[in-house]
RNA sequence: GGAGAGGUGUCCGAGUGGUCGAAGGUGGCAGUCUCGAAAACUGCUGCACCGUAAGGUGCCGGGAGUUCGAAUCUCCCCCUCUCCGCCA
């Protein structure tokens, strides 16, 4: 959410921002609408300051056992321009909040304006795509014909975009998770096995709501939602506290299964793991110093690229455009893994600095010392990393010619020594 | 799910429908004392909003209500604890 005061300091230059992302916003209603609150509210604080007066009046002339009758009649009056005050504030207010809550952040200086994906900006390169003497094959055929992934299976259990893991591919989603999370502590990520539900509150401070509802899954009969990612849970471990004698940054580090109901992706990715309503992710997310908090987004995408790294994955890092940019950041950085059946790089990460947007909605604030002012945090996430999409990227990478898939040598203990999936 | 207890400031804890933003303690800051520290003593010490300011308004888990006036009374909701039931 932005910041009233600073939408009434400086209009135009907010304005020139969110211009950047195209589309239409409500800032000039804002401002009116701010206006006519602040003027209600001075009437309405007088009027209550009167109340206030007149009420201790009246308990000084009842202690001395005086008629009060009179002014406890006007009084009446008073209280009810009172309550009809407090209602036209509220509603005004919960005009401004709804409009506010459904305006994006505001991209960062150094963010690319365009229109898409195509517009995004490439940063850097590592590792060199393996040259194929035949066609390689796509992820979803080497899983099946080695019987480690099951999509048929999962559609009559359960419904389409989900899998059965097996055998060996079960162990090996299972092992990178685990090489992930200890890769990350090691880094000193703190580790965190969130619920994979939240509330709606929750929901609200990291952005997902109220815009985006029909992209997860409710729960019946409860306010609870499956989190679509586990920055939801964890940035919420903070709502609503001042963070005092903190180191920032706060870093932590957690796996857990995402849903996300894929509204409007039909058509979209339809085979295979890229696109799931079910998959598994390692997640890192830091509470950050706000004059550090750009420092932080590139440790935190070191961090992230170090597991591609590790697992010799060739991959691309690039700044996402005005276009494609998240709701609620200020920048992202994608990592984007080669996919040889695809013949391009595809996402596997997305790393965000929030700045003070998810902050202010979830109201997380820090304070520097006992005397200082508490101010709102920066957040940060980013996936470290998206593990379905590491499963299919090193089937495909790792592919051989007979059907096998290598086990990149980082995981092998995780495996149990084993350094090859055959059939 | 059933029965009960409770949610007050950094924390602990008191609170009569009417000078209660809230006693007392604790913590924090500043000062006195000291070579210095501890102890003791004194003073200060919450947040948000409106306002150039003076100042004002709101906040005692959340919301609604009763009242001239609510931390205090009524209703609904949330959370914590204890006991019972159920359960991996």
């Amino acid at each position: 959410m932005l910041d009233i005061k600073v939408i009434r300091a400086n209009p135009e230059e907010v304005m020139r921002k969110l211009n950047k992302r195209g589309g239409e916003f409500k800032i000039p209603q804002v401002l009116e609408l701010d206006e006519k609150r602040r003027e209600l509210l001075g009437v309405v604080e007088e009027l209550k300051g009167k109340r206030n007066k007149v009420s201790e009046e009246i308990a000084k002339i009842k202690k001395q056992k005086g008629d009060a009758d009179s002014l406890i009649l006007d009084m009446k009056e008073v209280s009810d321009k009172i309550k009809e005050g407090d209602d036209n504030v509220k509603k005004i207010e919960e005009e401004i909040s709804t409009i506010l809550l459904n305006i994006p952040n505001t991209p960062n200086d150094d963010v690319p304006k365009g229109d898409s994906d195509e517009d995004n900006k490439e940063i850097r390169k590592w590792g060199e795509p393996a040259e194929f003497p035949y066609e390689p094959k796509a992820h979803w055929d080497i899983g099946e014909d080695l019987g480690i992934l099951d999509f048929a299976t999962a559609g009559k259990v359960t419904g389409t975009r989900f899998t059965f893991y097996r055998g060996l591919g079960a162990r090996l989603e299972r092992s990178l998770i685990n090489f992930m999370l200890d890769t990350h502590i090691s880094n000193g990520y703190t580790e965190i096995l969130p619920p994979y539900m939240a509330n709606s509150k929750s929901m609200q401070g990291t952005g997902q709501l109220p815009k985006f509802e029909v992209d997860m899954f409710k729960v019946n009969n409860t306010d609870y939602y499956l989190i679509p990612t586990a920055e939801v849970p964890v940035t919420n471990i903070h709502r609503e506290e001042i963070l005092e004698g903190v180191d920032f940054p706060i870093k932590y580090v957690a796996y857990s299964a995402c849903f996300r109901a894929e509204a409007g992706s039909a058509g979209r990715d339809t085979r295979g793991l890229i696109r799931q309503h079910q998959f598994n992710k390692v997640e890192l997310v830091k509470f950050a110093h706000p004059e550090h908090s750009y420092e932080d987004l590139e440790s935190l995408t070191n961090d992230a690229e170090r597991i591609l790294q590790l697992l010799e994955l060739p991959y691309r890092v690039v700044c996402l455009s005005t276009g494609d940019l998240g709701f609620s950041s200020a920048k992202t950085y994608d990592l984007e893994v080669w996919m040889p059946s695809y013949n391009r790089y595809v996402e596997i990460s997305s790393c965000s600095n929030f700045e003070d947007f998810q902050a202010r909605r979830a109201d997380i604030k820090f304070k520097e010392g006992p005397k200082g002012k508490a101010k709102f945090v920066h957040t940060l996430n980013g996936s470290g990393i998206a593990v379905g999409r590491t499963v299919a990227a090193i089937l495909e990478n790792y592919q051989q010619e007979d059907g096998s898939v290598i086990i990149p040598k980082a995981i092998r203990n995780y495996m149990g020594g084993i350094n090859k999936i055959t059939r």
